[in-house]
DNA sequence: TATGAATGAGCCTTCATTCAT
DNA sequence: GATGAATGAAGGCTCATTCAT
């Protein structure tokens, strides 16, 4: 019976190996290591490294839109909810920066990660959002000519991009504090007020 | 004397062979051949392939920012000027698929191209985008409360997720009509009007 | 568990090759398929290319000094521990002619072997002549004024050229045989005795 | 017309770019920079960049022996005629740091220079080292049963130790006040006089 | 299940040599 | 003769993956 364990151990150590040297830097024996295994071990759990990279997205991804998707369900309305996921987004990459840095920086990895496995997870998150959306123009909160796809895509694309500019500056201010100032952005707008 | 044209031409030919198998997947050789030279003639324009990677994103992002530049210096007012800039972002890969291709996936490659080379062209592409957000801040068509850096950071990563769900979408719409759907967005705001 | 064996097999199979195609002809899948491994295996075992020839230097040179260290040892005197050295010198090489081929011919490449790495095993070897020449000195066999350093290196000088001679001469007579006329040069000099 | 100029010019350039990088590293390229032509015209002037080596060689070693040939034809009896001869052999090694670099490091690249080419003219030198033993030898100042070979090759691999030893060691003495003691050496032999 | 030694495909890069000008 | 841009063969090395133990 495969063990549970050593497939979370291998997740876990592959995040630290890739957040520390790259994906591509990183090699199989490195992981292996860092999990305390051994390298053939590593193919009892997973058919390929890239299959490594692929899972660990899956269930991070999962996690993280299941978290959301949990926490919203609380909120009374759509305009809490928006609040809420841009606040969540935020805090879970700076819980766990090991985490943030795979997320952002090494699983983009061109044609491998943006095609395929990963896009039914963000897919999933992009529905999450669409929801929120749609529930907040049918409540009347939201613009009612909202387009919601051009606006789902809008707000992920702008927190992924703070969260990228976030790990890339090296972390030097708190992500979460910008998460209000977004929400405000794109519930209020650019424009100044007539 | 060494030939500007070849310059241009591998640059080029890598473009779409980058398009076409991804960075990774492509050879030295097939640039070459792309290019209709030999592969040994590469190292005489490119210290090594990464560099043509590198190289091929500055001059086309250079050259990018330096079209929207120039495109919206002739704009009138802040509020013109955003509009122009979303508009052009667009258009300017819509207009290349292979370009465009390369931009949104093949040049997410990790570590190597989020940090260092890239950053540059990019910072200076942020910085276009600031200086209108600024400009309409003091004009007074922008909130007087706006976080620039934010916003600046927002419009770029919505702008740049809409193109890479075009790419990964095999370009089955028009970006450009996303382009004014955009500008309304963060103009005006997703709340409804009260 | 790494196989001790497999390190000596592809010493082995280095000597062989580098006497047979030289030691820039050689491919190290050569030396792979002459020791029956794959090429890949060699680098568990050597660094590079080079190193396999320096290890493989140092291994047999290393060999070569302790076997005549021990064979002197047990003569009486520093005249017949000089004897012993020059013979034992030649029938070593003559011995083992893919051996002899490597070291009079293919560890003399240029700067790569000259200086560095070689330098402390040969430097063992000279030290061995010199304390043979020092105790014949101390005992009065030999002059009492002579210049040692200069005396070790003209020896060594000699057999090695004579041994390359016969190398390159394809070996046709028994190299044994030069020792001892060899021998008497050194000690009674060329000069007629009055 | 092939100018002779030309030629030197590029020999002279192979030696001190042989001495400065060693000859595997040199390129000929380098080469062509140092002699201040085009690394095409070197081909016009050789076949391929191991005739620079072989020719270089051969014309050093050529004007050696010939130098050291019209020398000894001045003196008087063989004794002095070898006492010349190897004071010789190191003055004009010493003369010039660059060549006797080149002869006593660069020169042995394994296979392609210890067989062919290269061993006509040091069976040149070796012929003018003999001449002057079996001259000796009739003479009777040498030993009328002296292995004129054996003795040949000895001497000569002595003194190419010596030379070796002094560029290896930096140089940090006179190379030429080894001669004398030297020749004592090869003249009166180690052992302690009766 | 676990191991880790062994495998071998794959490719970037160098640089001696050529040849059109 | 002279140039130097262009050529393209050649091979050392890495490392994901396998498999005998």
């Amino acid at each position: 019976m495969p063990e549970p364990d050593k497939h979370q151990q291998i997740i876990d150590a592959a995040v630290r190996v890739f957040a520390r040297r790259g994906y591509h830097s990183a090699r199989v024996a490195d992981i292996a290591h860092e999990a305390g295994i051994a390298s053939g071990t590593i193919y009892l759990y997973f058919e390929t490294k890239g299959d490594i990279l692929v899972t660990l997205f899956r269930e991070k991804i999962g996690g993280f839109v299941a978290d959301v998707r949990k926490a919203i369900a609380g909120e009374p309305d759509a305009l809490a909810k928006l609040r809420r996921l841009i606040r969540l987004h935020f805090q879970i990459l700076e819980r766990d920066p090991a985490l943030a840095e795979v997320i952002q920086v090494e699983l983009r990895q061109g044609q491998k990660f943006f095609r395929g496995a990963s896009s039914a997870e963000v897919g999933d998150y992009f529905n999450v959002i669409a929801s929120v959306l749609e529930e907040g123009v049918a409540s009347g909160v939201f613009r009612h000519d909202l387009p919601v796809k051009t606006a789902t895509r809008a707000l992920f694309g702008a927190m992924d991009q703070m969260a990228t500019s976030w790990v890339l500056g090296k972390r030097t201010y708190k992500l979460a504090d910008a998460a209000d100032a977004l929400g405000d952005m794109f519930l209020l707008g650019l424009a100044a007020k007539p």
